[in-house]
RNA sequence: CGGGGUGUGGCGCAGUUUGGUAGCGCGUCUGCUUUGGGAGCAGAAGGUCGCUGGUUCGAAUCCAGUCACCCCGACCA
């Protein structure tokens, strides 16, 4: 074998690009260099610690029971057009397209529902072959609106992406379960700090999702958690109490009032002397559907706001934007601050339940500078669908148990399952003869982990002032040996020494064998962040080495022929203490 | 896509207002001295100043276009 060097360079500078922490230390310490903008080379180290992620993925997969496969990343735009998804993707300007040759439409794999429906269908036609699920560890590609923070939101990414597929909703809830349990597993076995919270099923459609959020300060979501019961929720999904408003009373007669400049549900409420919960707010959006742009108007209680994931969702829209002033204008005939359901034209209106049953409410009158007073549902308004709209908030009283008041966190999701049901295997005609010999679809399910994210989140909720401090089920390297002499043959042949023993007992070990001074050696080794550091110096005139373990900074000398086994036996330890809970 | 900003050796930056031979720190290479917390001295290498076009005797600098990247708002592992 011929020896090579370790290809990997430390700078001295965070680099400028940089926002996070993580992204800041990993880019430092050589583990990655960004090649376009949220697109990245993976270093020897870092590329280390990710197939020490995926390895742990894998074991807990296949305990699971799952299957490897692997599917083209490279896919065609057919089978997307099959499951009705091209649009949304395309429209939503989520996914790499492309054409070849032939002017044929191709993409690149967002995620892959599509094409293992297709492998299943093939291969699968009684209820005999069934459960089962497949996984697969691979590359995925989303033209993301802002890649940013390293690996963290990266346009290609590592993913595992595995699915389900059962016969009935039994199946799928025993599935479901399977590999919700494998996930709780791998992410204390990653040695991450984490919460399962109620998720939003997106684009991806179905019915149940949960989330694995690492908790971290920097997590772009943010959840709502009851200490009460335990129920947590992203903020895009959660449910609270809506808080009581004042009653309306018996219908009074339309009244048209000059509000000159008030535009503000607090303005108003200080013009008339008005709870904001008499008032009902218009909130205009732009939907998005599958063949036409739309204005739709939301209304909602004065003294709540609307959360616009369940508003897309209530709509149907494959995407939706706060309408721009000029849409607000267009619809209402007047300026923003004036929006009122009655005599909306040309607008979609939904309401969310907490204007249900509302009775003289205060709305816009679409007239600058008007609104109106004592406004009915049916008399003046015809009655709108009603569906729970409302952004909860922390403070809230938790909608589960009625009883604890909602906390707020951030997260970083590194995991997300999904029962998705019928919704590609319908559209996808992907069936299984039953019993009875009748055809029915597949019931699947999917469950996704962002591989090199967890790399990122770990570094995020693991680093000090000085650098990284892996967790040691996923740290590139498990111990580095320091010479501090190069020069000194007695300080080189013990930390030679040390490096065979220390694998033969299979520590994964790196030797900073480089000519340079003490400084710059300590400086990186603790910036690259390896469990335990080795320091071969001074002390070897008494026959010992240093060994500090880099998370909690406790140093021990130790006789040199001891070393190697102190450490192995150390990290063992340091193995066995998975953390739990955010 | 909307708003703001930046592109100058491997990294971090100055120089641009007022056009005149490409600079600094770190890093790299060679030599000597150093060697437990980012060493000192001496020497050296390395850049079509994002790209294209224009103005000019002359452009990193001025003008136009274009591309890339970063930050603030709508997606997801």
């Amino acid at each position: 074998m011929r020896a090579t060097r370790l290809l990997n360079r430390t700078l001295f500078d965070d680099p400028a690009d940089a926002e996070l922490r993580s992204h800041k230390l990993m880019a430092r310490g050589g583990f990655i260099r960004k090649v376009g903008a949220g697109i990245y080379s993976y270093g020897p180290l870092m590329w280390r610690t990710l197939k020490k992620i995926s390895a742990i993925v894998r074991e807990e997969m296949d305990r699971a029971g799952a299957q490897e496969v692997l599917l083209p990343i490279l896919q065609p735009l057919e089978l997307w057009q099959e499951s009705g998804r091209a649009d949304a993707y395309i429209k939503a300007g989520i996914m790499f397209h492309l054409q070849d040759r032939k002017d044929a439409g191709l993409c690149l794999g967002p995620t892959a529902e599509e094409a293992v429906t297709d492998l299943v269908r093939g291969a699968i036609e009684s209820w005999k072959q069934l459960p089962v699920t497949v996984y697969q560890i691979g590359n995925k590609y989303r033209d993301e609106f802002r890649p940013r923070f390293g690996l963290m939101r990266g346009r290609e990414f590592i993913m595992k992406d595995a699915y389900s597929f059962d016969a009935d909703d039994a199946g799928l809830d025993a599935s479901y379960k399977a590999m919700r349990e494998a996930y709780v597993r791998i992410f204390d076995r990653c040695g991450l700090r984490y919460v399962v919270v109620e998720a939003d099923s997106g684009a991806i459609g179905g019915s149940r999702s949960e989330e694995f959020m690492v908790t971290a300060d920097a997590g772009e979501d943010a959840l709502l958690t009851c200490p009460h019961c335990g129920y947590g929720a992203n903020v895009e999904r959660a449910e609270s109490v809506l808080p009581p408003g004042e009653p309306g009373g018996p219908p009074r007669p339309l009244r048209n009032e000059s509000t000159p400049g008030v535009t503000t549900v607090d303005a108003l409420a200080k013009f008339f002397d008005l709870s904001p919960t008499r008032m009902v707010k218009t909130v205009l959006f732009e939907a998005t559907y599958k063949s036409k742009v739309q204005p739709l108007a939301v209304l909602i209680r004065g003294d709540v706001d609307c959360n616009p994931v369940k508003v897309q969702n209530a709509a149907g829209a494959l995407a939706l934007a706060v309408a721009s002033e000029d849409l607000v204008r267009k619809a209402t005939g007047a300026e923003p601050g004036f929006a009122g359901p009655v005599g909306l034209k040309d607008t979609r209106i939904l309401a969310d339940t907490s204007v249900q049953g509302m009775t003289n409410f205060l709305c816009g009158a679409n007239q600058t500078d008007r609104h109106l007073l004592d406004v009915n549902f049916e008399r003046d308004v015809p009655l709108p669908k009603f569906a729970e709209m409302r952004e909860a908030r922390v403070g809230d009283t938790c909608a589960r148990c009625k009883t604890g008041k909602l906390e707020g966190l951030r997260g970083i999701e590194v995991g997300h399952v999904f029962k998705l049901g019928t919704k590609y295997s319908e559209s996808m005609k992907a069936l299984y003869a039953d019993k009875d010999g009748k055809r029915r679809p597949f019931v699947m399910g999917c469950y996704g982990i962002g591989v090199s994210r967890i790399a990122a989140a770990a570094v995020e909720q693991n680093h000090d002032d000085k650098g990284i401090v892996w967790p040691a089920a996923i740290a590139p390297m498990e111990c580095v040996i320091v010479p501090m002499q190069m020069d000194q043959a007695s300080v080189v042949q013990a930390a030679e020494k040390l490096y065979v023993e220390l694998q033969r007992l299979g520590v994964e070990t790196l030797l900073d064998d480089r000519d340079a001074r003490p400084g710059p050696k300590l400086k990186d080794s603790e910036l690259l962040g390896f469990p335990f550091r080795v320091l071969c110096g001074r002390s070897l005139s008494e026959g010992k080495v240093e060994i500090e373990r880099r998370a909690g900074g406790e140093k021990e000398l130790v006789a040199l022929e001891d070393a190697a086994k102190w450490v192995a036996d150390a990290l063992a330890r340091e193995k066995s203490q998975p953390k739990r809970a955010g």
